[in-house]
RNA sequence: GCGUUUGUAGCUCAGGGGAUAGAGCAACCGCCUCCUAAGCGGUAGGCCGCAGGUUCGAUUCCUGCCAAGCGCACCA
């Protein structure tokens, strides 16, 4: 069966009655908030300019121009005042969605727009030797998001993780770790033990400033290529890693790509001689800069006073190489807003050196979290580790498991699915932009808009479909979908409640909001998506028994039921989030 | 000070030129003999930060102001 996407198909018809690009007329086409007044309606007003007409007349013969050539889909068209309210054919709609869903099964809302297009997607990205704290929540788990939605949609995407793991600190935590560290402690207590080395090398640092010299002298040591400093850094590496790991595989995540401001090294010096052979280098109080006055701001620090190389020297490397290896057509930096400036910066004088693909550089910054007590600093303690995080809305959730479902199998599987979730989903509801203020009681909440209650309708219509199968039956879930539409007595038209619709009208735009999601770097609108689907399919589960004895009704509302499973599972699955069969 | 982001219900947020501005949480009132109550229904709750401008029409666009977050030279 042929599947029609009914916006498409109206904006058609405009098109051929208007003499106006489709395109800009499927712009305007919107969903009333009532849908008793349309499923779709046109504004005429913007018409009226053209046509010099008063847009209720052009509303009223338009409507009965299409009238006239109405095709089955469409239901009826009205004028009411200046719009032209779209009723469609809700057998034929519902007809035409399920087949959709349940054909296309984990492939629906895919695409291949992106085939032949190349995405790097930078992301996560923390500092070895630092915990992993709530600040880097958020790349972590919008970087995946739009990593798995570019790849949803048939680009060819590469994952980046690049490190933090170069720089002063690693001077300093030498110079501590052989003066004051226990080899046996660092071991045992890893990053932790590291964070110590680092307070005390501070502390002492006030009393005694000649131990900055011996750190500043470990940093050029390890540039040249050090034995000792070169192992011992390698160790804090490897020992960070062993926390980094744990926490991406609880986070289910995992990168194409695994460098580090290291890996550019020796490629500073390179940089600052192109940038001086283009003209571009500048001297400002002893160090070396590109200015960026005409651009409106403030200039970008290549090389330090001593020589020394910075932050937006290793982007600028780093970028070039990531052009020469993987030929990209864009490139998304996915980090906290408060580094736009730097990225604007940086960006800018990739595209002054003259490189074209300097436009597929995207920096994509998000909102941070807020804390009561002002900004989370590391000195007084109070950074929130994410294994904390993990481990307290694990824990939260077995309580409400053991509350609400004692008698649930594979408690602790699904505790870990769902307080993961609820965390994960909590960060993708809002806008990128947000900042949020850190609330225990919001994230890990399993009431209304949140990541709990899109994975209970799943089990819930998981549950459903189980309760129908006879106990023999060997049928997946996908399977089942299309063995109940397939059946000679499947009856569309039984799905002509408001209910159903709605849920259908929902499915049916999902695939448009992944295609919004991506042009708009927005996870949110697939998390609003997924709970406006849920939402939708509750109403429809109250108002309307699906296990009936009428054959026909039950198989009708069962593949309404299939098919809502398979787009919460295929939407949760682009959020990073489990869909746990039972909960 | 300059730049940037954000101001919508008590709280957290959608909507971003068009028909009566929507959800969730919290509050209050209902619904489990019935497919999962982590659910559903209902009540109440709004100068859409303020002031101008553009427009047939502004919460939405423009300008100014106010408030808050973030950034602004050798950290990353």
């Amino acid at each position: 069966m042929e599947t029609l996407n009914f916006t498409s198909a109206i904006s058609e018809i405009l098109a051929a009655h208007t003499g106006l690009p489709q395109a800009e007329l499927e712009r305007c086409l919107e969903t009333p908030a009532d849908s008793k007044v349309g499923h779709y309606a046109f504004p005429c007003f913007n018409l009226a300019k053209v046509l010099k007409k008063s847009p209720q007349v052009i509303a009223s013969e338009l409507a009965e121009k299409i009238e006239a050539g109405r095709p089955g889909w469409l239901g009826q068209a009205v004028a009411t005042n200046a719009y032209i309210n779209f009723f469609l054919n809700r057998t034929a709609f519902a007809n035409n969605v399920l087949y959709s869903v349940l054909e296309a099964g984990t492939e629906y809302g895919s695409s291949e727009e992106g085939f032949g297009k190349k995405i790097l997607v930078e992301y996560s990205s923390p500092n070895i030797a630092k915990h992993f704290h709530i600040g880097h929540l958020g790349t972590t788990i919008i970087g995946r998001t739009l990593d798995n939605i570019y790849r949803f949609l048939g680009y060819e995407v590469t994952s980046i993780n690049f490190f933090g793991d170069w720089g002063t600190q690693f001077g300093k935590l030498i110079t501590a770790y052989l003066k004051w560290g226990s080899k046996e402690e660092i071991e045992k207590t890893e990053i932790a033990g590291l964070v110590k080395l680092y307070v005390k090398f501070h502390e002492e640092a006030d009393k005694d400033p000649t131990l900055n010299d011996e750190a500043r002298a470990w940093v050029v040591k390890m540039q040249n290529g050090d034995e000792q400093g070169i192992a011992i850094w390698k160790w804090f590496c490897e020992l960070s890693m062993l926390e980094y790991d744990r926490i991406y595989e609880r986070l289910q995540i995992s990168f194409d790509v695994l460098s580090g401001e290291s890996h550019y090294n020796d490629k500073m010096d390179a940089i600052a001689q192109l940038l001086a052979q283009k003209g571009l280098l500048q001297e400002s109080d002893g160090a070396k800069i590109v200015d960026l006055e005409a651009y409106n701001m403030p200039p970008c620090l290549i090389l330090k006073r001593d020589g020394g190389t910075l932050y937006p020297t290793r982007d600028i490397a780093a970028a070039i190489d990531r052009y020469e290896r993987f030929d990209f057509d864009k490139s998304l930096y996915v980090t906290g807003n408060e580094q736009s400036l730097h990225f604007a910066q940086w960006m800018k004088v990739v595209e002054l050196m003259g490189y074209p693909w300097a436009s597929g550089l995207l920096h994509i910054p998000y909102g941070m979290y807020l804390f009561e007590s002002g900004k989370m600093s590391t000195r007084r303690g109070d950074v929130i580790k994410i294994e904390d995080l993990l481990d307290e809305a694990v824990t939260k959730t077995l309580e409400i498991i053991n509350e609400k479902n004692p008698d649930l199998p594979n408690k602790e599987r699904v505790a870990e699915q769902v307080g993961i979730g609820a965390l994960k989903f909590n960060k993708l509801y809002n806008s990128r932009m947000k900042d949020t203020m850190f609330d225990w009681d919001r994230i890990l909440s399993f009431d209304g808009e949140t990541g709990p209650y899109v994975q209970y309708t799943h089990a819930r219509a998981c549950s459903v479909l189980k309760k129908s199968l006879s106990a023999d039956s060997r049928l997946d879930f996908g399977e089942l979908g299309l063995a109940l539409i397939s059946g000679s007595t499947f009856d569309a038209g039984l799905l002509s409640d408001d209910e159903s619709f709605d849920v259908l009208r929902i499915m049916h735009d999902f695939p448009a909001k992944i295609k919004d999601a991506a042009e708009k770097y927005e996870p949110f609108i697939i998390a609003r998506q997924l709970v406006a689907l849920a939402q939708a399919y509750n109403i429809f589960y109250h108002k309307h028994q699906i296990i009936v004895d009428d054959e026909p009704v039950r198989r009708a509302r069962l593949t309404l039921t299939a098919a809502v499973k398979l787009v919460l599972k295929t939407g949760l699955g682009l959020l990073g989030i489990s869909a746990p069969v039972v909960m």
